[in-house]
DNA sequence: CTGTTAGCGCCTTCAT
DNA sequence: ATGAAGGCGCTAACAG
C-alpha cells in the first residue's frame, strides 16, 4: 500500500507551498507560467493524482451524480444509464449507481445513501412499489437537484424526462387501425403508474378519433411479465367478439401475447395485429418481429443528464413549473406483426 | 440550500463534544447507554446524516467499488452490474460506474478517475481494444484490489471471474454431435480475446473426442455483430461440403446466422443445427428459440463482488496465484434449433 | 505573484 | 466515560 503523493510533496520538492501547487494545478491565473510548468512536471514525475475526496470535502462539490433505477439488468434502464454516463462524463461527472429492485424501502435507503455521499444531483426512475414520496421531498429540502425519468410524478415539482406515452399509444393504435383492424384490444399495465395510464388513454383516444367503439371487455390488465401477457391474450381470444388485434402496453406482455397467438395459430403475419411498447431489445429478433414504440432509452438518459447540467445553481426549485422534456415516441414497424393481408 | 447538520450541532444541543457524539453514533463501547440514546434521539430530531466524504477522508476508506465495463447498454454487462451492486450493497458498498465503449483511452481514464476517487476496489471487464495493461498494473502498485471478469487476462496476476468457455463450447458442440449432426461449422470471435480463443478450442476438442474431423474451412470469423453472423453463415452454406450445423461463439452472430438460414429455408427445427453462446436475453424469444450456453451473467457479478469482499486486507497481491473463479457453463436447450429429426 | 492560515466533517489518539 | 487536539488532502481568504 503506497502512501499517497500529495501537493505538499510536490511543494517540498519545489521549495514552495501547497497553496501554490494547488493553484498551479488548477490553472489559477495568478500563477506564472514558469511555476506552472515546474509544478506540472514535478506532479508527473512524482505520479501525483488529485484526491477527489479531499477536494470534495473542501469544495462541497463531488462531481458525482447518483442514479437510482429499479434494476440494471432490465435492458431499458441499462441503456438509460449508458446515456446518463456518456453525457455526464464529458463534464467530469461520475455515476454512483443504486438499484431498488422495485422496492420502496430500497429507494428510500438509496436516497439517503446518496445524500450522505453528497452527490451533486440525483436522477431517479421511481420504483413500482412507491406511493409515498417524502424521501424525494427531502432531497429538495437539502437543495440537491433531483430529476425523474420515465417513471415520474408530476405533482412533486421535479424536472423530468419522459416520452409521450399518450402519443405513443395513440400512434400504435392508429397504426393497427390503418392496417384495417377494427376490433383492437389492449393489454394494459398497472394503472397507478402514469405511463400505463397514459397509454390506455392514448389507445382510447385513437379508437374514438377513428370512429371505433371502445369496449370495456377489450381491456385486460397485466403486470409487465410474459406470463401476464399470455394470460391476458388468452382471455381476449375467448371473448364472444374476438378481437383481431392487440396493442400491449409493454413489450414483455406483447411477447406473452405472441406466445398465445402462436398456440392458437394466429401468429402469421396479417392474421392478427400485434403492437408492443418497447423497453427491451428483443422486438427486432423475435418471429414475427414485433412492431413496437421506440422509447428512446439512451436519449432519455442523455436528456436527463443534460437537464441537470443546464440547471441553474441558485434558486434551483423556485420555478413554478419545472422543466419537463417530452421525447417524441416513434413507431417501429417491423415485418408484419401488425400488418393485415386484406382489408 | 440548507446547511448540513454535523456532529458538532448534536454535541452543542447536548452540551457535550463532537468526539462523544461520533463515538455514540458509531456504537463505541466506551459510551454509556444513556448517552447513546440521547445522541441518537437528537440525531434523529435534527435530521442528522453522516457525511461519507468526511468519513472517507478521515478513514481512508470510501466504501465505494469502481466498476469499469464496455457499456451498460449491453445486456450482459447490465446484468453483471446488477449482480455486483446487489452483493456489494449488503456490505455497505456503493458502485461507481464507468463505461469504456470498448476504448483503451477511456479505460485508462476510468482507472485514473477511480483511483482519484479512492475507491476501495475496482472490478473490470477489459475493453476489446486494450492490448497494453500498464494502467491495471498501476492499480496494483497503489495497493487497490482489482478484479477482472469475463474479459480477463491471466498474465497480470489479478483475481478473476469467468465462465469456462472451453467447456461451454465443448458442451455446445457435443450437443450438436449428440443430435446426429456430423459436419459442424463454427463462427468464431476475435481470437485475441481469450474467451473466443477458448471457445474455438472447445469446439475443436469436442470434434476430436467424438472422432469427427476438423476442417479449417468450417471456421469463419465474425466480430460479434448480427451482420457478421449473417455473412459468415452465407460463406458456410456455400462450401462444397455444406455443414449441417453451426456453433456460433456468441448469440448475436448466431442470430445473424439464423437470418441466413431462414433466407435459405433451412431454419426449420431438425433441418439444420444451431447453437449460440449467450450474452443476450433474446435467445428465448426468437423463433425457433435458440439453444445457447448460459453465461451466468448475474452470478458473475455476484462472484466478483464476493471475491473482493473475501480478499485479505493485507498482502493483497502477495499470493503467487490469485483466485480465479470459473463458473460452470450450462447448456440451455430450447425448442429445436439444435435438434435433428432423423439421423 | 506567492505564502500563511484556517478550516470542510469526521475520527482517533492521548489525556483525564 | 468523556474532552481536547490534531489531521486526512485540499482550497480559499487574507496578506504581503
Amino acid at each position: 500500500m503506497k502512501k499517497r503523493v500529495t501537493i505538499h510533496d510536490i511543494a517540498k520538492e519545489l521549495n514552495t507551498t501547497a497553496a501554490t501547487v494547488s493553484r498551479a494545478l488548477n490553472n489559477n491565473p495568478s500563477i506564472g507560467m514558469a511555476m506552472k510548468k515546474r509544478v506540472q512536471e514535478m506532479a508527473k514525475k512524482l505520479n501525483y493524482r488529485q484526491d477527489r475526496i479531499a477536494t470534495s470535502l473542501r469544495s462541497g462539490k463531488t462531481f458525482v451524480i447518483g442514479v437510482i433505477i429499479p434494476s440494471a439488468k432490465i435492458s431499458f434502464f441499462g441503456s438509460v444509464v449508458h446515456g446518463i454516463e456518456s453525457i455526464a462524463r464529458k463534464s467530469g461527472y461520475q455515476i454512483l449507481l443504486f438499484q431498488t429492485n422495485e422496492k420502496y424501502s430500497n429507494e428510500k435507503e438509496g436516497i439517503n445513501t446518496l445524500l450522505q455521499s453528497n452527490v451533486d444531483a440525483i436522477i431517479v426512475s421511481i420504483s413500482k412499489e412507491t406511493t409515498n414520496y417524502d424521501h424525494f421531498l427531502e432531497v429538495k429540502e437539502q437543495g440537491v437537484p433531483l430529476i425523474l425519468f420515465d417513471r415520474t410524478n408530476d405533482t412533486l415539482g421535479f424536472p423530468s424526462v419522459v416520452i409521450d406515452d399518450f402519443k405513443g399509444a395513440y400512434m400504435a393504435t392508429s397504426h393497427l387501425i390503418d392496417q384495417g383492424y377494427t376490433n383492437i384490444a389492449h393489454i394494459c399495465g398497472q394503472q397507478h403508474l402514469k405511463i400505463f395510464e397514459d397509454r390506455l388513454l392514448g389507445y382510447k383516444a385513437a379508437l374514438e378519433d377513428r370512429g371505433l367503439i371502445f369496449k370495456e371487455e377489450n381491456i385486460v390488465s397485466g403486470d409487465v411479465s410474459i406470463q401476464s401477457g399470455e394470460k391476458a391474450a388468452e382471455v381476449l381470444l375467448n371473448l364472444a367478439e374476438r378481437p383481431d388485434a392487440i396493442f400491449a402496453a409493454e413489450d414483455f406482455m406483447a411477447l406473452g401475447a405472441l406466445q398465445t397467438l402462436k398456440k392458437h395459430k394466429l401468429h402469421h403475419p396479417g392474421h392478427f395485429g400485434l403492437v408492443g411498447f418497447a423497453n427491451e431489445s428483443f422486438g427486432e429478433y423475435i418471429t414475427p418481429s414485433l412492431t413496437t414504440v421506440n422509447q428512446r432509452n439512451i436519449e432519455m438518459g442523455e436528456e436527463a443528464a443534460k437537464l441537470f447540467l443546464s440547471l441553474p445553481t441558485k434558486n434551483l426549485y423556485n420555478d413554478q413549473k419545472p422543466s419537463k422534456i417530452i421525447l417524441k415516441p416513434e413507431l417501429i414497424i417491423r415485418e408484419s406483426s401488425s400488418s393485415k393481408l386484406s382489408k
